[in-house]
DNA sequence: TTGAAAGCGCTAACAA
DNA sequence: TTGTTAGCGCTTTCAA
């Protein structure tokens, strides 16, 4: 096979000036084509296999076609739906991700962000937020349109969409207390993570305690779990039921709860949220909050493209996405109700 | 903030014409330019700020800059840390991936890749071969330098970096029959994909018995596993051991042998492959074949690099990366050895 | 409605 | 070693 075919090739196969071939294969507004002129071109195009430079076209109209998405980990598994998402609806709106994994660590976040920024990418969805993430509070500031997922930053007029966490933490807490609980703790994930604070303050809220029990973890994996749960036994052994901050915390409490000989849900309840692959083939299967990942990428993936085509300038648009309380095994009635 | 600095902006401040400046700041063989310049053009692009513009450069230079990474399905839990590693040494080379999620659809697949060679990917890294796939096949026709991962064409002409399934399978049978079972079922994947054929080849050669069960599934899934757990317990119900094709088949077995009244490991032991994450949290733990996905993935990736640095047209070379059976509570001698 | 001309920012030949 | 020149392929004025 020869070279592809240019704007050139395609205009000269159609008798036609190669502006005139622009014009008719974009139909923009200004300088329209004869409907004939047009269609010998549009033929011409097909016949040759035509596609446009993407490096040409960009360096002639200032837009890369090329959307950068910041992911924190996609080995999280709380990650890959999202980005599904987000792909699925930017590919068919003819725009390509640059996928950029941070691996949680800020000065990469802030590497990727601006390697993504020099590669001139129309637009920024953005998973890896921290509460007071300098990188991204302060791309509200610059030119590049960016949506932040999951997780907001404080202050930062930046549009977010992540799950409505907190009617997920509220519908967990009402089923623990119809269960009969009375004394639930909070596991939570680290603070400086918005969604941590989001759930915290959801539960707080609910418990209807005025002192619960929280116990903050380092990270939202199991071996943060099972330490927050040996301290919980050691110094709350009243607790009846725990509303663990994510999937992994909860896995980490089943555990100690096991290696305590302790049962669930007989002797402690355990809610975890996310509702990660896997958590339903638990012994017990885990009672824990769904997120609506897919559909939250692809909400964000839809309020880029508004961005992008000059739409909406309401900054702080917070879009929350429904979240669902899946009760499974590991909740019950607590032993002496 | 201004728009952006650009070659000649550098250059002016050093007080050198903009080509110089441009071989300044790339350390290209030809044409060196003095180190006392370089050194003014090198500072006065770091007080710019200066960051090329890369659809120019690619424009004149041919080379996007970028990589298509086209996986089947970004939520299928063995795909992300594949994508990590390609990620991680593609970045580490100043390349960029564009992702592409085919949703295990080969219309897709297609469209995808042909929208990737559209925008000029340098290089491709496909995990989503079928044995038969003509798109796929049709890469290692084209100029596009393609490194196939975990998933093989057959009879294309195209390097592959994958787990050594075979000798996880062989080091699982092994095991099993180690432990004294002499009846051991293999349940398969879709015929479709060289993982399948790989791991029941191999099981056919470590088995020893001239007929071994095998059962084929549909798809690499829990309700796969359970369809075939179901049809091994009718008709083959002196089974002692399943090697399952991956772990979500395994988990599937775990499901209907549960509700068969049937106790893992004591009347059946089970092996899975992959080790996913949360495998090692079911009930009982499970005995699976890790393998190095990320390796595989930073492979692929610098595989892909030599070749775009003009290294190695040895066609389809296969690059096998060494798996570990991960002994865990799911295998143990059959009842009655 | 179409053509002519210019230029986006960069780098590769060639010349000095 | 550096400067000059040209052009990658496209779109967008402007003029006809």
């Amino acid at each position: 096979m020869g070279r592809r075919a240019t704007i050139r090739d395609v205009a000269a196969r159609a008798g036609v000036h190669p502006a005139t071939a622009s014009r008719a294969l974009n139909p923009a507004l200004p300088g329209r084509v004869a409907a004939e002129t047009a269609r010998r071109v549009v033929e011409a195009a097909r016949e040759l296999g035509y596609r446009p430079d993407p490096a040409a076209r960009s360096l002639r109209t200032r837009r890369s076609g090329l959307v950068g998405v910041v992911v924190p980990d996609i080995a999280n598994p709380v990650i890959p739906p999202i980005v599904r998402g987000v792909e699925n609806v930017l590919w068919s709106a003819g725009i390509a991700c640059l996928l950029a994994d941070t691996d949680n660590d800020p000065d990469r976040e802030a590497a990727l962000i601006a390697e993504l920024r020099a590669r001139r990418c129309d637009g920024l969805i953005v998973a890896t937020a921290t509460r007071a993430d300098e990188t991204v509070a302060h791309l509200a500031d610059e030119e590049v349109p960016t949506v932040l997922v999951t997780r907001a930053v404080e202050g930062a007029d930046l549009p977010l969409v992540a799950g409505d966490d907190a009617s997920g933490v509220r519908a967990a807490v009402a089923h623990l207390r119809e269960l009969g609980h009375e004394r639930i703790a909070h596991l939570t994930g680290p603070l400086e993570l918005s969604t941590t604070v989001r759930r915290l303050e959801a539960f707080r809220d609910a418990v209807g305690v005025d002192d619960p029990v929280v116990l903050h973890g380092e990270g939202f994996t199991i071996p943060t779990g099972r330490t927050l749960a040996a301290q919980l036994l050691e110094r709350h052994p009243e607790t009846t039921a725990i509303l663990a901050g994510n999937d992994m915390i909860a896995v980490g409490c089943y555990d100690v709860l096991a290696a305590a000989g302790l049962r669930v849900p007989d002797d402690m309840s355990v809610v975890g949220h996310n509702d990660m692959p896997l958590v339903d083939s638990l012994s017990p299967p885990l009672t824990t909050v769904a997120i609506p990942q897919e559909e939250i990428g692809e909400q964000a993936a839809r309020i880029l493209l508004d961005r992008l085509a000059g739409d909406s300038p309401d900054g702080s648009a917070v879009r929350l996405m429904p979240t669902e309380l899946v009760v499974r095994g590991s909740t019950a009635p607590p032993r002496r109700a």
